[in-house]
DNA sequence: GCATATAGTAAGTATTCACTTAATATACAT
DNA sequence: ATGTATATTAAGTGAATACTTACTATATGC
């Protein structure tokens, strides 16, 4: 028998340093050579890791997806109350939202929707996005008693769409990163709650 | 004395094709090959009207946010009251946002803002239209008793975030058309006035 | 008509990039 | 030890791309 394949391994080993390199240039300006100068390889031992660019692309996706869930559930385990979850999250984003340059791979992707395989990838990101917030909101408005005339479907895309400006702004530095923080937090308080405490 | 030059009348004719050109395929997807063939130009004369191809871009970042504001005062010019110029605006937004694909141009200049120009360019266009967007929010308030809890400032920089999130329901049809208007429309009215309709 | 600068044509160039290939070295099961 | 598939190295390739150059044609003021 051959030598065991360590590929898997590989692949976990490197996929954090190709979405940190995705999300510094986006889709396009990520060159394979950078890929793998920052990876400590060469090009063709990505090639034996992934199909072509667009598979290490998808793989920076589902990870990008993946590890913010991760870090959610973290911060939720800790908040028994769905008052108490809320305000953590909302907290938690005020403050950490764009920090890792993500929406740079969000913003790329977008722009590549024409190729079918991105776009699914992009596509159900959303989804599970927007789903577990609204799921979030409505736990937490069962037990409020007056309500938002804003449904939790459309406020769930409000936020998201509050979350996307907050990277642009701390991007461009239109506001200092306590205004930033605060806008964001006092608006999704509003949004979600009725009330900008 | 020879011909007379008449670039600034080319660059005037182009423009919108160049404009349209980077709006279906952002900023590195576009090639100078394939806007001198959407021109029905060569190469070389478009580098007659612009130094390089980031020239081209700037102009098209320019020239979108005029056209915008063009028609935003053009629908403002026939609303006399501030109340019926906010619900003419978000009207007309909820229906038209995402339409020419803008949001590509902007993703992707937002990814380019390493660079300087690029950066200047987006950045005083965002800053703008907040300003903008907020100068209306402010007269509508004035007159209204009852004010929302949340500064105009914030307001604006949120109905700027509904917007975005907007065009990605649009692009990627996260929602059919009717609900992503009403999705718009509705938490826009709340944001603004504190009232859903 | 003539001088002159612009408009347009066609081909080219240097570079970059995604991806490949050929070769050698290495580790593991038997 | 040996066979066999994996790991790594190094060089290369063809296509695409931003930008250029050399040349011809044309319009305009005198």
């Amino acid at each position: 028998m051959p030598r065991p394949s360590q590929i898997d391994a590989q692949r976990k080993r490197l996929l954090p340093i190709v979405c940190q390199v995705f999300s510094e240039l986006g889709y396009r300006r990520t060159t394979t050579a950078e890929l793998a100068r920052r990876c400590h390889v060469r090009e063709n031992i990505l090639y034996r890791l992934w199909r072509d660019k667009r598979a290490m692309f998808l793989a920076a996706i589902d990870d990008i997806f993946q590890s913010r869930v991760d870090r959610w559930n973290q911060i939720l385990a800790k908040r028994p109350t769905p008052r108490q979850a809320v305000e953590a999250m909302v907290a938690y984003e005020a403050k950490h939202q764009g920090e890792f340059g993500f929406y740079r791979v969000v913003f790329t992707a977008l722009v590549e929707a024409d190729d079918p395989e991105i776009r699914k990838a992009i596509t159900t990101m959303y989804q599970r996005f927007h789903t577990r917030i609204q799921d979030m909101i409505e736990t937490n408005r069962e037990l409020d008693q007056k309500t938002p005339g804003i449904s939790s479907d459309a406020t769930a895309w409000a936020i998201i769409g509050l979350a996307t400006v907050s990277n642009i702004i701390r991007e461009l530095k239109l506001l200092r990163p306590r205004q930033r923080e605060e806008m964001f937090a006092r608006t999704a308080q509003y949004l979600i709650q009725g009330d900008s405490r």
